[in-house]
DNA sequence: AATTGTGAACCGATTCACAGCT
DNA sequence: AGCTGTGAATCGGTTCACAATT
């Protein structure tokens, strides 16, 4: 993670000032939380005991900070797999090192949901798994719909159900009248016109946007006009919606700039170190690849992906 | 993105460990200031003209926080797009607004690779351009593998050197031995085994890896051995990497899951406030479609995307 | 008059370190 | 004896606000 993660979405709006967030990624990222820092503690105070269903559940929620919640789906993964095996139960030190972040703040991130571990014990994994599936809203199935059927709007379209199951994707747009009506991973392609009617009547709260640049901000009115509320864009454009719309933007070329930022930075210290020059281990090529060669800029970007 | 995910790994661990307790410099909140803002100064004056090649750079490269970096491949995305429409000079304000953040941030952003701007005036497009490029290290090519010819290989292959010139895809891979030596956008499939080799012989610098899960750290581990630096991973598994490789990672699942969680977060918002709850706006599906159905575990996982 | 560049305040997120429970 | 849960310290990044500069 480190984050960066990630990626991130970006908000604006029109609404006076705001402050617009926004995040990419990478990270890590930003986002706009407002309200108070209500610090913490209360709810952990609260006297457990029996098992309340439907807690403090919306005081609990609200607040847990973005960067948390995209960890929580890591330690999902982490708490699967450990199901897999039959392991019933964890320390946070374990499921820290298998989610690949330290167990402090594994810890920290999980008494944002709740006290479900024993002390001098551990976690029961299948508790966890279903705490944090609650949170996460995974307790529900949100229809997906992919707008774009190009190579990555096929590749999405291809498995059945997005990431393992839950995701069930029940819609695909395109704007190329030869695929409208031919099936890609077994649902037919709609037309791109139809995107607001299909949406409503197929309940969509998901809306993928695999187009090219061009096309994305249209696409992504119709698919608020059409009800949905999050949107997962691999377009390279900052799309423009209303507040109660959640975007979050994957956005390639940023992803192999912020690499490419990285081997320079590299470069540049081997440089700095050893002035005489050669990287260590692997090293720069040095040798027959390229130079410099007026970076065509590195965006006429993305296009159909 | 997300940080939110993103992620970053290899961190240099140059500092020391903790300054810590006791020595608690009570309130002094002397800040520590540090990197951030290496002098600054200078190099604005210097009598440009001429065309300099590595100014201070490596001063100046260091130190760029993680999130600034992943903003500047989005200016950049930004600048070219002006300069396309023949628009020379841009100020904070404009340019924030393109790119979907506060001006504030965006000339602190800028602050980080010098003073490229003119007080009263703003940015030369054309020079910023030339800026940001050389900081992210655009000025050079860095040949891209793609290990995993499935549906998101195929795609990541399938357009002709990457995210808009600067990223030659040279190098593919599949363990399927019916695809080696078949052409994806132009170029055969190599057979895993080869990773080493032929990323060595190509001077590979950025692995992409689009395999399933459990291919991912042997995959991993070749690219390494074959000198790659920087691998973007959308494989949904932590990779473990020596510290010198930089992995960035791309995770369908856990991006969904966020949004899931903010469509979860946003009913319960309903429900706390209405009460009798009904949502705001294009709301919440109630009828017909989905409810809990034991969630067949979020995590059986992309496989094959 | 306009707009950059940046110190300093601010704020959220991470890490420390230990009290509290089992 | 062990491990969780969490206040408090620290860190890093964002925003403010204004002096500097054209």
């Amino acid at each position: 993670m480190p984050e960066g993660d990630g990626q991130t979405s970006a908000r604006t709006a029109a609404s006076p000032r705001t402050p617009d967030a926004d995040a990419t990624d990478a990270g890590g990222n930003g986002n706009r939380n407002e309200g108070g820092t209500n610090g913490s503690q209360a709810n952990g105070a609260q006297a457990n005991g029996s098992a309340i269903e439907v807690p403090a559940a919306r005081e609990r929620a609200r607040s847990i900070p973005e960067a948390a919640v995209a960890r929580l789906a890591v330690y999902l993964r982490a708490l699967s797999s450990l199901a897999e095996q039959d392991i019933t139960t964890v320390s946070s030190e374990e499921l820290a090192t298998a989610a690949g972040v330290n167990s402090a703040k594994l810890r920290k991130d999980l008494s944002y949901i709740g006290s479900y571990g024993t002390r001098g014990v551990g976690y029961e994994v299948e508790v966890l798994i279903g705490q944090i599936e609650r949170t996460l809203g995974l307790t529900r199935k949100h229809s997906v719909a992919v707008v774009g059927i190009g190579n990555l709007g096929h590749a999405l379209a291809n498995y059945g159900g997005f990431p393992g199951r839950g995701f069930p994707v029940s819609a695909l747009f395109d704007l190329d009248e030869d695929l409208v009506g031919v099936p890609v991973g077994g649902i037919p392609v709609s037309h791109i016109d139809d995107i607001v009617d299909v949406c409503s009547q197929r309940e969509v709260t998901i809306g993928v946007i695999a187009t090219p640049t061009q096309g994305a901000q249209e696409v992504c009115d119709r698919l608020v006009a059409g009800g949905v509320t999050c949107i997962l864009n691999f377009a390279p454009i900052v799309l423009q919606v209303p507040e109660h719309v959640e975007v979050r933007k994957v956005d390639l070329a940023v992803e192999m700039q912020i690499l490419s930022f990285h081997v320079a930075r590299r470069q540049q210290e081997a440089v700095a170190s050893g002035e005489s020059g050669q990287v260590d281990g692997a090293g720069p090529p040095g040798g027959g690849a390229g130079l410099p060669g007026e970076i065509d800029s590195a965006n006429r970007m993305v296009e159909r992906l």
